[in-house]
DNA sequence: CTCTTATTTGACCAAATAGTCAAATTTTTT
DNA sequence: AAAAAATTTGACTATTTGGTCAAATAAGAG
């Protein structure tokens, strides 16, 4: 017996097993959204036959939430990592780097994130409304702390937030675009093309005059 | 008869249905993305039965490629109308507003594109790969040119344009995100807002030192 | 090795879904 | 007002889908 959340031996075949159904999982979702996911998609991706994949997880649904659930902390890390205490200018810019290295390295995690929202944020609306809004509001605090002290450019620091977020996930989740655009179907060279323009774009807007 | 795409003389009662039929499907198609969407959706939401809706049109794919064609035109415009003999920054930035207004006007069909992107472009890859690259193409060579005769600040153009998609987009696909940092459940204050801010970074970014 | 527990799956079910069709109804034409 | 054409829909089919279950198999404890 697997599957319930009460406390119990978790065997090396469950935590291998519970990864790589998650895995494929992700694979799916990130491509089709909730809805136009099956769990036979699933279950082919990974290997495992359908009833096997529900002997891990309840549902569906039980599936798609712990992957959201998991992915939420590692996407508020790098906003948690910008250091009121650092150089304001340098630390938006890392901030703005290391977002754009987890789009890199992460973009099926980004694209989930990204379909999760455009269907309304069904499963984490709330963690939104809280944790994220809280994250943000006191990040955007520091900021205008530094625009006080004439080390950051005047600026909204929540909408400059936003421009961050959405410039930086543009080369995960518009990935195909991009790649049309430039005429690049393989390689990753843009991101690096990325990291230059957006370091040299965010200093630009940032640096006080 | 309705259907078929020969030539065929329009009633306005096809004129009026498929008008709505097309916007109740906007409606379903921009939340749930193709696969997760159902004719029966669009039948409800539009009042339609089922068997009506399939009347005019063949298929839910040939709905949804009729909306994303449609939507392709409207899409390219604002970025055509930017122009060479402007004064450059002025340009980049009147360009800015334009897709921050359509993103205000128009997000269902903007969470549409996205979700068509997200899923690899499986409809419109062509499209993106041919005219929309040749676009960017022709209009990055353009503001090359404003940055050699120093009227625009070096940049790499094609990632600008990327960047004002994303950050002009973001507040119509992201909405629920934005609205949730925010707090403003209702209104739309926020796009007044982005609009300042926007003009005021893509200004700096781009005016010669 | 043997007993217990955990894992795996083929076969199945009920609901949802894309699409069809003939018959009924409405609109337009004459 | 008829006749012809266009529109509408209830009932239907075949397929897909989320999920179940009992029986079979594999792992682990003693």
């Amino acid at each position: 017996m697997a599957r319930s959340g009460t406390t119990q031996k978790v065997t090396r075949i469950q935590r291998e097993k519970t990864q790589a159904i998650m895995d494929a999982a992700l694979d799916v979702f990130s491509r089709h959204g909730f809805r136009g996911s099956t769990i036979d998609m699933i279950a082919k991706t990974s290997g495992f036959s359908k009833p096997n994949i529900l002997y891990y997880f309840d549902s569906k649904e039980a599936i798609f939430a712990e992957l959201i659930n998991r992915l939420l902390k590692d996407w508020l890390e790098p906003l948690i990592a910008l250091d009121d205490h650092g150089e304001p200018v340098d630390e938006v810019c890392a901030y703005v780097r290391r977002k754009l290295d987890l789009a890199q390295a992460f973009p099926r995690e980004s694209r989930l994130f990204a379909n999760e929202i455009l269907q309304g944020a069904p499963h984490i609306l709330p963690q939104l409304a809280g944790p994220l809004r809280d994250l943000v509001d006191q990040k955007a605090q520091v900021m205008d702390r530094w625009i006080t002290e004439g080390r950051l450019a005047p600026c909204d620091p929540v909408h400059v937030i936003f421009m961050i977020w959405a410039s930086t996930q543009h080369y995960a989740d518009f990935d195909v675009q991009v790649r049309a655009v430039l005429n690049t179907p393989e390689s990753d060279d843009h991101f690096q093309q990325a990291a230059i323009h957006l370091d040299q774009m965010f200093r630009r807007m940032l640096t006080p005059a």
